[in-house]
RNA sequence: GUGGACGUAGUUCAAUGGUAGAGCCCCGGCUUGUGAUGCCGGUUGUUGGGGGUUCGAGUCCCCUCGUCCACCCCA
């Protein structure tokens, strides 16, 4: 019997995981700098936190989610996203209280659908929320910084497609002009857009049978029917980006909780799997959850589709390897290693034996020097230090070695970076 | 959930129904205190798994697991 991992789940073997970090430093260093705080978060969650928030109907909630009663006997699931668990831990935190909060998060998600390439059962999303903001300066600095990371990250050929969803004052005006003009081309379109004009009417825009698409081309916008505060709003936002903006009046997220903003960053080089970042406001979650009234907004994306997009990482390698030649230079060539460790260098110690071996070991760890010790250097008190590059090497007292490769390293590591 | 392509050594790939192979990697030797190049030699498979047809199955059929693509959905 050969055990594997089950369909849609990965792991994360080196080479993948460098890529994950790849991003998650560019994440960190711009969410720090726009001052925001890092929560861990639980992946269990009492299974109505989503169906209430979510959406009962939509295909997340309705057939997406590993949801099982445990022996207590409740109604638990895996997250299928991050967003209803902050604005729970925001709620049960008593944080309505404490202030805007700027929070973002890291962790695996679970939904189960079909696997394809940048689609996965079990993913990682990284996640950015902010509570307490209404204004469209939020709007326009959530926006900013979903760009920036995906510009820092060195991701080319993408696109910022934004919309407005409106607001409880104007979309249901709105719905009741769609669902009039879906009733007169109703015959034109396909079976599942009939079900969902009366399920949820606006996710019909975003069908792809080109039939309906051809229906749908004088159908009437959400952006043309906002109310003057959705208005004004969106308005704001376009006015206040520095980034190139492609209004899409059919994004139209597929979870309820959004309203007005909504947002994805693109790409077409990923196949069907295009959304890299998605995001958008969802002003009345908090309420809805049994919180104060708290305006909010957030985006999300995933790190194994992100990875996608990316070159390869340089592989992380050693910097000094230590070569024990002889039974008496085992002790001695330990201690060495942890004093180049101490010194904050990237070292492997060859583990002794044939010195074909070791040398061997160390050429492929990529070391750029390896630190020899034998009977000889143990007599003497003094390291041998091979440059690998050059293959040239020479002996010298432990202290000065040690100061030569740190200031070594120190160069190179900056030049690098 | 629907439709389709695919699955052979660690890896990339061969093999008209007739003995499962090659490159790379890995290991050893030439060189027991010297790697990366060179030469010589070596290991490697229940052909994803299970059943069936056949004298004979990597190859044909069925089931199953997984990967990928499209639909769908979304990060």
């Amino acid at each position: 019997m050969k055990f594997q991992t089950i369909r849609g789940v990965h792991d994360g073997l080196p080479a993948v995981v460098a890529r994950w970090q790849q991003v998650e430093r560019v994440a960190r260093t711009i969410f720090h700098s726009h001052s925001f705080d890092e929560v861990r978060l639980p992946i269990l969650e009492q299974t109505a936190l989503f169906t209430r928030s979510v959406g009962e109907a939509t295909d997340i909630v309705a057939k997406e989610m590993y949801r099982f009663v445990d022996r207590g006997g409740d109604d638990l699931c895996l997250r299928p996203e991050g967003t209803a668990g902050a604005v729970r831990a925001f709620i049960q935190g008593g944080l309505g209280r404490a202030g805007e909060q700027r929070w973002f998060y890291v962790g695996p998600m679970f939904r189960r659908e079909r696997p394809q390439k940048g689609r996965l059962r079990q993913f990682q999303q990284i996640g950015v929320e902010r509570f307490g903001a209404a204004g469209p300066v939020a709007d326009i600095e959530m926006l900013t910084m979903a760009w920036s990371l995906v510009a820092e990250l060195g991701i080319q050929q993408v696109r910022l497609e934004l919309n407005s969803l409106g607001c409880p004052s104007c979309r249901p005006g709105y719905r009741d002009a769609l669902v009039a003009f879906l009733q007169q081309c109703e015959g034109d379109l396909c079976a599942t857009c009939r079900d969902r004009m009366a399920t949820n009417p606006m996710r019909v825009l975003d069908c792809k049978v080109a039939s309906c698409q051809q229906a749908l081309t004088d159908a009437p916008e959400m952006l043309h029917h906002l109310c003057g505060d959705c208005d004004t709003h969106f308005g704001a936002i376009q006015r206040g980006l520095d980034i190139p903006v492609t209004i899409n009046p059919r994004i139209v997220r597929g979870l309820d909780y959004y309203n007005r903003t909504a947002f994805e960053i693109v790409t077409d080089q990923l196949g069907a799997q295009g959304t890299v970042i998605a995001g958008g406001r969802y002003d009345g979650l908090v309420q809805e959850l049994g919180g104060a009234a708290t305006p909010a907004i957030g985006f999300a994306l995933g790190l194994e589709r992100i990875g996608l997009l990316l070159s390869d990482p340089p592989a992380t390698r050693a910097e000094v390897a230590v070569v024990a030649l002889g039974e008496g230079a085992l002790i001695p060539s330990l201690r060495a290693a942890e004093q180049l460790r101490a010194a904050g260098l990237r070292t492997i110690h060859c583990g002794g034996g044939g010195g074909k071996r070791q040398f061997k070991q160390a050429d492929r760890c990529g070391a750029r020097f390896t630190i020899i010790l034998g009977e000889d250097e143990v007599a003497q008190g003094t390291w041998t230090v091979r440059n690998m590059g050059e293959g040239s090497q020479q002996q010298c007292d432990p202290a000065s070695a040690m100061a030569q490769l740190v200031q070594h390293f120190a160069t190179t590591r900056t030049s690098k970076e």
